[in-house]
DNA sequence: ATTCATTCGTTCAAGCATGAACATAATAGT
DNA sequence: ACTATTATGTTCATGCTTGAACGAATGAAT
């Protein structure tokens, strides 16, 4: 009868943690929905953050900066170049390796996803201290 | 060029609820593959935790408080039900609702897959102090 | 009573993400 | 030089999630 004493509901990191996935899912659709007027998804602004800060990049390491497949690259990025919001090029050294870079135009979608990502997570975030955030972000990295 | 000063990067609150994503993200990832020798999802496991806590709810209250669409729990639960986890039987009063119980084998189920999360999730937030771990569940259910 | 609107569950097509299998290019070992 | 191993990107089949459209049951308004 023990296995009642075990149940994670009365567990408070397990409660928190359930908070804390409950709260990144909220957010993460809300994310969506206020991204539609520009037609971009989530998956495909953390593209264009992750280009913009680091021009030149694989698509195998873009992958692993966002934690998915290698897969998952190829099938989004043609759309995107399509759109002309990205440029695919080459490798001189390594012909194997395509180098990415934000187009002008993709620069200029980008800021205007931030305004819309910036104000979302300010809204979300407001309830916290400045410390208190820092703090959570700390944790977070730990993980 | 005042669009450079507003860069997010450069924002805490930023920073770190990218950070709470990404842990989420990984956490979410990590579960799925020690959940996977029992053959279940965390999407799965969401719904029997909820039928526990919740025995006899409709299939509507159950995609609220997973906070997914209808026709999702539609699809995830036959699977369950064919593999004898829980019982779906039509409400007297109301001929639409369909009453959701877990059975002897669900919950059994249930209790070994609870084992592994509370793991995963207890080595994840071991790095926090008691009150760090409250205090970002607080924020959290603010949002 | 008879509409009208609402609610619950289902079906279906579409979009995404994944992992395995593959082709090509680069590198290391001999 | 030649083979074996590794790395990058692609293709494909699968499964999950969503949203819209639907049928059936309930409740409300008159």
């Amino acid at each position: 009868m023990n296995i009642k004493q075990e149940l994670p509901w009365d567990n408070p990191r397990f409660r928190n943690w359930v908070a804390v996935a409950r709260a990144c899912h909220v957010l993460e659709r809300t994310l969506a929905t206020k991204l539609a007027p520009l037609d971009l998804k989530p998956a495909q602004l953390d593209v264009l953050m992750n280009l913009y800060r680091h021009p030149g990049m694989s698509q195998h390491d873009l992958a692993r900066k966002l934690l998915v497949g290698r897969s998952n690259i190829t099938m989004l990025l043609p759309q995107l170049e399509a759109r002309g919001l990205l440029l695919r090029e080459a490798d001189e050294k390594d012909k194997r390796v395509l180098r990415l870079n934000l187009t002008e135009a993709g620069e200029a979608l980008l800021m205007r996803a931030l305004k819309v990502h910036m104000a979302l997570i300010e809204k979300a975030m407001s309830q916290s201290t400045p410390e208190q955030c820092d703090m959570i972000g700390e944790q977070m990295r730990k993980i």
